[in-house]
RNA sequence: GGCCCGUUGGUCAAGCGGUUAAGACACGGCCCUUUCACGGCUGUAACAUGGGUUCGAUUCCCGUACGGGUCACCA
């Protein structure tokens, strides 16, 4: 057969050839060593948790050595495009401070352009790119329209793809379905001449020479030496509109780009035997690659699945609107990529993520769950070494969004906002109280009257009238401008005025003396002055509420008892 | 069902033929402490399983089980 007579009847179009082509996307000028990686999502919804992993290796890769890490969004579907997804992906990026060199980019205006020299980076702007190579292939046999109608192959096939069926009819189906399809493979140009003519649709396929049971070495950068078998499907190159399948597209494009790193989950593993075979027919050198193991979630049954888009902790708005701080998530993704880094950042606190010599070898090759626990210390580690300006900054950004009323308290009077979070914080043992944003409120509203709450109820086991004594005692010697070691001694003498404990050592070798101690008085006025059981250290609270507030407080409780 | 990947405490994980099998989170206890938070000490808890290879296997090989993935004109 005349395939070159073929390839200009399938491809009447395509003038150029694919040394021109080359030409045009010349080999990129790096230093050595320098990797160069990619994000290549496909604008089907939000970004979830799990592609995290891979954006964050790319850009570590890239940004580590000296490279590129540029986008290349992946649209070549247009039945599962989502209207904006691609821009809401780049602003979601972004907020977790991954930028890219080159790709696809937010222009001013907020739409979607292109920086760099080896656009489109849109793959649905690249369909002559790939014409080239696909006519290149066809006019040296590798390649072979195939007017087999989607509809035909499907009525082959009983069974649901999509459904989780297992049962032999799986193999039965498949059997019969490669079998048609291998029907298309003889044909005879005036076959094809006559379809054309009649318009009918084609898709362009692989003509596969590969055996199964012959076996390729491959090394995996994280999954280590692989013995694939060869791939033996005639898979489609273009869809039936001209457009590229994943395959074909990742073959061209990141040969064009220069992508010397593939980085990608290891749901694409079982394809990698078609990718070999591609790069081999088309001559192109095979870049690097990394198969990064999914994140799991734990199901309802205690099963482990993969985490997908449905589930809490999956979508990035999550994380927004629970108020984690970008930086804790990413350094929580850190901690699941490289097992050394949690050593690193506890004997370099002071740094940023972005110091850490990330490693390929230090990468999982296995999946590992999702953890809130986790995250949540790891946020804590992150958040106690901020000083209290920047926590307050955060903070507001925060609740501007999320909790306006709030922010307008903590907008109102910033410097006893920053007074409040400056407790603890600093030196070598900071507080940690709180992981998330929306945490923040119930650590420290108390101190806006707007948040506080009198709440009366003592524990049982105290005479309500020791309550009322403790606490007139307390407001009539209350001098704001006492130390506090002054103002502790009041609360031990009023202590041992009613009959509690003024020192606990005391108390403890003898408690039946008492009829509480000092801690318990303390509580008192506590529970009195914020509300809880539980706060920040009460002195300095009442330094910043002022005496005013403090009398205002311990007597409306008093009113109440 | 075929093919592919994986399996060390509840979770994340060190380990790369000989270890009392690290560490972190979570959980329990103790200490410190006016509460909380922090910090210190400490405890419970693991090499899926059966065969090899070896003087010796968590580490190497094979099988099994379990989990995950994949088998589209989706990526």
């Amino acid at each position: 057969m005349d395939f070159n007579y073929l390839a200009d009847l399938l491809f009447p179009g395509v003038k150029e050839t694919p040394e021109e082509l080359e030409a045009r996307f010349p080999t990129r000028e790096l230093p050595e060593g320098a990797k160069v990686t990619r994000f290549a999502p496909s604008p089907t919804g939000f970004v979830h948790f799990g592609g995290l992993f891979p954006v964050t290796v790319g850009e570590r890769l890239a940004h580590q050595s000296g490279g590129v890490f540029y986008l290349r969004i992946e649209d070549t579907d247009d039945k599962r495009e989502v209207e904006g997804a691609a821009e809401a992906l780049i602003k979601v990026l972004a907020h977790y401070g991954i930028n890219f060199d080159e790709g696809a980019i937010l222009d001013e205006t907020g739409k979607i352009s292109d920086k760099g020299i080896y656009g489109p980076y849109k793959q649905s702007l690249r369909g002559p790119l790939y014409h080239v190579y696909a006519k290149k292939l066809v006019s040296e046999g590798k390649a072979y329209p195939c007017f087999t109608t989607e509809e035909e192959l499907e009525a082959l096939n009983a069974l649901d793809k999509k459904s989780e069926i297992k049962n032999k009819d799986w193999h039965e189906d498949a059997e019969k379905q490669k079998e048609e399809k291998l029907k298309a493979r003889n044909f005879t140009i005036e076959e094809v001449e006559e379809n054309l003519k009649k318009g009918n649709p084609f898709v362009l396929r692989l003509l596969s020479d590969g055996d199964p049971e012959k076996r390729t070495p491959f090394t995996d950068l994280i999954k280590g030496k692989l013995d694939i078998p060869e791939n033996d499907e005639d898979f489609v190159l273009l869809k039936s509109d001209g457009i590229p399948t994943y395959h074909f597209a990742h073959a061209v494009d990141d040969h064009l780009m220069g992508t010397t790193h593939v980085i990608r989950g290891e749901e694409w593993l079982p394809s990698l035997a078609k990718h070999i075979m591609l790069f081999r027919y088309l001559g192109f050198r095979m870049p690097k690659y990394l198969h990064i193991a999914q994140l799991m979630r734990l199901d309802e049954n205690g099963a482990k699945k993969k985490l997908s888009k449905r589930d809490m902790g999956a979508n990035m708005d999550d994380y927004k609107r629970i108020g984690y701080a970008p930086d804790c998530v990413m350094e929580y993704v850190m901690t699941l990529l490289n097992s050394n880094f949690e050593e690193w950042h506890a004997a370099n606190a002071d740094k940023s993520y972005l110091d850490f010599p990330f490693s390929i070898k230090k990468m999982s090759t296995s999946g590992c769950l999702f953890d809130f626990n986790k995250l949540n210390d790891v946020s804590k580690n992150v958040i106690c070494h901020w000083d209290a300006e920047k926590v307050y900054s955060f903070l507001l950004e925060w609740a501007k969004e999320y909790d306006p009323d709030f922010a307008r308290e903590l907008e109102s009077d910033k410097d006893k906002a920053i007074a409040v979070l400056s407790i603890g914080r600093g030196g070598k043992k900071p507080r940690k109280d709180f992981a998330v944003w929306s945490e923040v409120k119930g650590y420290m509203g108390f101190i806006y009257d707007r948040f506080f709450e009198i709440i009366d109820d003592y524990p049982e086991n105290f005479d309500k009238k020791d309550i009322k004594a403790a606490l007139c005692a307390f407001i009539d010697s209350y001098d704001a401008s006492d130390d506090m070691n002054t103002w502790f001694d009041k609360i031990k003498a009023i202590s041992a005025n009613l009959g509690y404990a003024a020192d606990m050592k005391e108390y403890k070798a003898n408690p039946d003396a008492f009829k509480g101690n000092v801690a318990d008085v303390s509580m008192f006025i506590r529970v009195a002055v914020t509300g809880k059981m539980n706060a920040p250290d009460l002195y300095t609270v009442m330094q910043i509420l002022g005496k005013e507030k403090v009398a205002e407080r311990i007597d409306a409780m008093v009113a109440k008892l």
